[in-house]
RNA sequence: GCCCAGGUGGCGGAAUCGGUAGACGCAGCGGAUUCAAAAUCCGCCGCCGCAAGGUGUGGGGGUUCGAGUCCCCCCCUGGGCACCA
């Protein structure tokens, strides 16, 4: 609901300044929440999600959102996916999407695939069996290829947040480097183990290499070492998150095997480290004890060598504990590096890659965090990845005429595989190029494919094509709003297709999204039950009572557990409706609490105490209103004489214009510019004057508080609109500057820094004549003590500080 | 663990470029109105203090005439970490 309003708000602002505006509404309906729900319900999660569709609806079009429902659309619908496998199938015939192995959650009970979601502390969450990593061949489309332009690009975004574009950037996260090899012989065959590696400069120091588990080098030792085979098959187990990979435990071993160092000809031991990923890279790394704290730990640990090579000035290297100057690269220095000794970070680096590269070992190379987007999803509710697996063809794409390959509606999903796996007549098909039987591919595709393009078909929702001429028209997108989760995977996908359709010929444009305003997360306090299984039901917060501290379920009144305050989840049960809301106050009363709570920016903990205060104001601007046009309606102030209580309001009335439009325009920032108006409102109150020039003061105020009002309530600005100024339309109003000056102005007169008063002075009065009076002031007399004054600070404007 | 934010009264928040900390609102307190209540209106409202004044923006240090704002270190909360979207 708040994202739904920010963007009305915007939408409506810009019509009243003149714009052709276009605020489209769309379904991002396909995803795991329809299965669970499926799975919870046993309803199928197209009726579910029809059901939910039509629910939200009804709930935007309740708080009165200015949306052009003609081009509404709904991701999970055919006529909107097709596209999408159109579109697939061209970039699987040029090799944008390619076909690898990955690894994934393996949940061995209920012999499926689980989300890292539903990986909760390394056991499945429906079957509660241990998590294993298992390798599946899975579709890819190769981001890294865009890696550089994705990072480049971030600078030709000004409407970005600065921190949105610094998360993308190290996401990317370019590293220049050192890619080289140890080589090492093995059933008689030469072979190099490959790392990569920023700090070559290290080298000298490497004392042993960490390999995956899974990499073949310990395959092949494990096979005569059942300890080791032991310990891989450990390493195999629990979650493929990023996140538990870097708190577990590190653990290693050592494979008995060794490879040679490039430039030394030294023997280096070969160990496996459950931290040290296959699909990250080499699946390798070298490890510098002395100089990098991951590694530090680990040698410590399992008593393998530290080996000094980088020296700080002044400071004492000691193997017993990791102190933070052994990893500088500004201030290091080679040492017991041989012919590298003295060289610095940048020179060393340099000097180790070009004997590397006339060893033939290593060169530099460019590397970058960011990896293939994998995107197939062994799951139901998804758009079909548009491949058939023929024996004598292989994966062939599906041909455009077939398209779209429609997903079936009527399955329900038990979280035991995927049920298309059991349909026989979605799997069963004939192969497009031999005409053989073949098997469709069951996999569908990651639901962050069809949020990646559905803003441009919003320009051209009827198109019989993916997009149209009318896309260019529109595109960029002016306004992007999304919540700050979104930060980093969505926005770098989308941002990813747009290149895609760009080098597809479907638009022209770098980039979709000009402005981006990244809301704040609506948090709420999560609250649940656990069963003896550990299986956990979450409550909704409206369902739970607080009581001395203790919170207990409405229903039965016993005591449910605090989970802490989170992100509004259908998965957590936390969400709010704001239906009730509503209901009760009406649309206007909820968009006004709701933009003035906080920011848009800005997460906030949703608490309705204070939407009493909202339904006051707007009670308020009704009642002023009501009672001014009962006297009778008057044209608006626009010159002649005024004494200065109407010279006073009139200054704060177009002081406040110049503020809201700022507020709402640059800075986006609602809340303050409702409290411009509520200020305003509260000044207006207090001028009672009856006489004509009075009165048409107050005919100007009230037309410009309604107009600025009116993209955040517009259902009562519109009425009173009609009743101030009949028959004309709402316009956004400007500021008259000559209402804005000011002849006297208030200084503040600090004596060491402390406020101790204020002077009034002249508008145009001289930084000289300004100290004088200051100086002379009861404020100083008082507190400079008799003091001469060593220095006086004068701020045009704003203070005067007396430094005694 | 790594990356990005945030932390200001009893509460939501304001202070936009280093210049009056606490705008606006909620809650609370006092008063008016009322038979009474609701609604409405007026006033008070960071903390200590009778006052003068002192003190105060997560904690510690620093820069500056002046720091909520800038710099360094630390703590806490939230978001993301590639299969929630």
């Amino acid at each position: 609901m708040r994202n739904y309003t920010i963007g009305d708000v915007l939408a409506r602002y810009h019509a009243m300044r003149g714009y052709n505006v276009m605020q489209p509404m769309g379904w991002d309906a396909f995803g795991l929440p329809a299965e669970n729900a499926a799975i919870a319900n046993n309803v199928p999660p197209a009726a579910w999600t029809y059901a939910n569709i039509d629910h939200m609806r009804t709930q935007l079009q309740a708080l009165g959102l200015a949306i052009d429902w003609s081009r509404e659309l709904a991701t999970c619908k055919p006529d909107y996916y097709r596209w999408e496998q159109w579109l697939f199938t061209r970039l699987f015939e040029k090799g944008v999407i390619y076909k690898k192995m990955a690894t994934v959650n393996w949940d061995p009970v209920d012999q499926t695939v689980l989300a890292n979601e539903q990986v909760i502390e390394g056991r499945g969450w429906r079957s509660g069996a241990l998590v294993e990593k298992r390798d599946i061949p899975m579709y890819f489309f190769r981001i890294t290829q865009y890696a550089e332009e994705l990072l480049a690009g971030l600078d030709n975004l000004p409407g970005w947040p600065e921190r949105v574009k610094t998360m993308q950037a190290n996401w990317i996260g370019k590293s220049v480097g050192v890619r080289l090899a140890f080589p090492y012989a093995l059933d008689g065959q030469d072979e190099k183990l490959w790392v990569f590696t920023t700090r070559a400069d290290t080298l000298m120091g490497v004392t042993f290499v960490a390999v995956a588990a899974e990499h073949p080098l310990a395959t092949r030792a494990a096979a005569n070492h059942p300890e080791l085979a032991a310990f891989i098959a450990e390493c195999k187990q629990g979650s493929v998150a990023e996140a538990d990979m870097a708190t577990m435990e590190k653990k290693g071993m050592d494979t008995g095997l060794t490879v040679t160092h490039p430039l030394t000809g030294e023997p280096i031991p070969v160990w496996v480290g459950n931290y040290v990923l296959m699909s990250y890279g080499e699946g390798a790394v070298m490890a510098v004890p002395a100089h990098d704290e991951r590694d530090f730990g680990f040698a410590r640990k399992y008593g393998l060598p530290i080996r000094q090579v980088i020296a700080v000035d002044g400071e004492t290297f000691s193997s017993d504990a990791w102190q933070e100057w052994y990893g500088d690269k500004a201030r290091g220095v080679c040492v017991n590096s041989g012919k590298y000794d003295g060289l610095n970070h940048e020179q060393a680096v340099d000097a180790i890659a070009a004997d590397l590269e006339k060893l033939g070992l290593g060169e530099k190379k460019t590397q970058y965090r960011l990896r293939d987007w994998g995107i197939s999803r062994q799951r139901y509710w998804g758009c079909p990845i548009p491949i058939i697996h023929c024996d004598a063809c292989g994966d062939v794409p599906v041909p455009a005429e077939q398209l779209p390959v429609v997903l079936p509606e009527d399955v329900v999903p038990d979280g035991a595989g995927n049920p298309l796996n059991r349909r026989a007549d979605f799997v069963h098909c004939a192969c497009p190029k031999c005409g053989q039987p073949a098997r469709r591919e069951t996999d569908t595709m990651d639901t962050f494919v069809e949020s990646s393009w559905y803003y441009a078909r919003y320009a051209c929702p009827d198109a019989n094509q993916m997009l149209d001429a009318r896309a260019n028209q529109w595109l960029p997108v002016d306004q992007y709003i999304g919540g700050i989760e979104h930060a980093i995977l969505h926005l770098l996908y989308a941002r990813f297709f747009h290149k895609l359709m760009r080098d597809e010929g479907l638009v022209s444009g770098d980039e979709p999204f000009a402005n981006l305003l990244t809301q704040g997360m609506v948090v709420a306090d999560t609250y649940y039950r656990e069963d003896a299984a550990g299986k956990k039901t979450w409550f909704n917060p409206a369902d739970v009572e607080v009581r001395d501290g203790i919170a207990v379920l409405k229903a039965d009144g016993a005591p449910v557990i605090v989970g802490g305050t989170e992100k509004m989840s259908k998965s957590k049960n936390n969400g709010v409706d704001p239906q009730a809301l509503i209901e009760q106050y009406g649309a206007d009363t909820a968009r006004l609490f709701t933009m003035f709570a906080a920011p848009p920016e800005q997460s906030l903990e949703w608490s309705d105490s204070g939407v009493e205060g909202a339904h006051r104001f707007l009670r308020k601007l009704w009642k002023a209103s009501f009672d001014h046009v009962q006297a009778g309606v008057v044209a608006a102030h626009t010159a002649g004489e005024l004494d200065d209580a109407a010279k006073s309001l009139r200054r704060q009335l177009h002081h406040t214009i110049q503020k809201v439009s700022d507020d709402i325009e640059r800075r986006k920032q609602f809340n303050t510019a409702i409290a411009a108006n509520m200020e305003l409102m509260n000044a207006l109150a207090k001028f009672d004057g009856m006489d004509a020039v009075s009165r048409s003061v107050r005919q100007e105020v009230l037309e410009a508080v309604t107009a600025m009002l009116a993209p955040i309530v517009p259902h009562i600005c519109e009425a009173l609109q009609a009743e101030l100024k009949p028959g004309v339309k709402l316009a956004w109003p400007t500021v008259d500057e000559s209402a804005l000056v000011q002849d006297q102005i208030e200084l503040m007169i600090q004596v060491n820094g402390k406020l101790r008063g204020q002077i009034r002075v002249s508008a145009n009065a001289d930084k000289a004549s300004i100290e004088t009076q200051a100086l002379a002031s009861e404020a100083v007399q008082k507190h400079s003590e008799g003091k001469q004054p060593k220095k006086v600070v004068v701020v045009p404007g704003r203070l005067v500080n007396i430094v005694v």
